[in-house]
DNA sequence: TTATAAATTGCACAACGTTCAATTATTCTG
DNA sequence: CAGAATAATTGAACGTTGTGCAATTTATAA
């Protein structure tokens, strides 16, 4: 017991942020457990409730890492390609990335803050960098557009993308018959791009 | 112990669906309790498990209720209204919806099915009137595109409403510095809308 | 060396979903 | 109408969960 020179602080809270990323993966937000990933790490839940203070914290914290891995998602898929395919690539990684990861992407969006509890302009900012992103490649394909509207484009753009995402993913679209939501998505984001004047599409 | 005669089985499951439902609007999905639901009626737990088999196949029934309301909520949006005015009609009262019954409706998106549980036929049509109704609404406005397109339109385009009203309740749009998520989500609509030949929008 | 501060633990608590034998109420049968 | 069968309802148990806290161990400072 109390065995401070095995990791630092930050040794420490990676080591918490790995079990718990990988725990999340595998079970998914509803029967993921703080006690579960003490367990894993040898340490003893009290050890967690001290670095994060609350398992909501601790959520938080992991899915955040999640928009980490997401946005490192989106660059590698971006990466050699150009022109209009850029934005495909874009919609079809963000699709990709929720498949692939399904347990820690619907985490992202199945937590919900306490009331009382705000988001922290770190973890804010960090998230950002996904939206940050996007409005780059809309920029790219509107060059008319005035920044400020491109940046609400992207806002409103990727909330299209999620709706049809989350309707693919949690079985909402196959059970209304829908079996090419992608598709659906990409001709969304087309008809606001071409409303807003993009060249060629 | 044991008292039959209070209720039928039907008015039973009824009681359990109102209190149930009550208790979800209070406390939402994450602080849903079975139990909670059980001394609110005065009856003990293993009624409510014995009539539900689980909390899961519990919460599935309170969501196809909001379903329900949710459907008559638009339905009443709509009564007096007509022309293009019904489709801003629609998008408003999806958000409206959500806005006055938070709870409700994110409980909805909050609960994942347990990968061995399907959704029974009956719950699926159930909810289906909801896509019905918007399928009308935009065969109405577009009365030239065949009625399977249509049906694909309407899933997309809910699909993309969804998003916004996720994010605007969320948080997220907020955290963006977005401030009017309505009007994004309409302007999105009419985008997809015009890029169909719809007459006047 | 001793005092102070920080980290870590183990235990306790209340609440949760689920299971099940026991009990009570109803219905069926002869 | 009595008695057997069936169904409903309960209460208690079990293994979880998140959280709080006093006690203990380690590291640091004086």
């Amino acid at each position: 017991m109390g065995r401070r020179s095995d990791h630092s602080r930050e040794e420490l809270e990676a080591l918490i942020l790995d079990a718990g990323q990988n725990l999340m993966a595998q079970v998914g937000f509803a029967h993921f457990s703080a006690r579960e990933v003490a367990k894993r790490i040898g340490y003893s839940v009290g050890t967690i409730m001290h670095l994060f203070s609350s398992v909501d914290h601790l959520v938080l914290a992991i899915n955040s890492r999640t928009f980490l891995l997401w946005t490192a998602w989106l660059e590698e898929r971006l990466s050699g390609v150009s022109g209009n395919d850029r934005i495909y690539a874009l919609v079809q990684g963000y699709f990709d990335f929720a498949a692939h990861h399904h347990n820690l992407w619907s985490a992202i969006y199945e937590h919900r803050l306490p009331a009382d509890m705000a988001m922290p302009d770190a973890h804010n900012e960090l998230r950002g960098c996904l939206m940050t992103l996007v409005e780059q490649e809309i920029a790219a394909v509107l060059p008319h557009v005035e920044q400020d509207e491109v940046a609400r484009l992207a806002r409103s753009l990727v909330a299209s993308v999620h709706g049809h995402c989350a309707f693919a993913l949690s079985g909402s679209f196959a059970l209304l018959g829908e079996d090419a939501p992608l598709d659906l998505a990409m001709q969304r984001v087309i008809d606001t791009l071409r409303a807003q004047g993009a060249p060629s599409f």
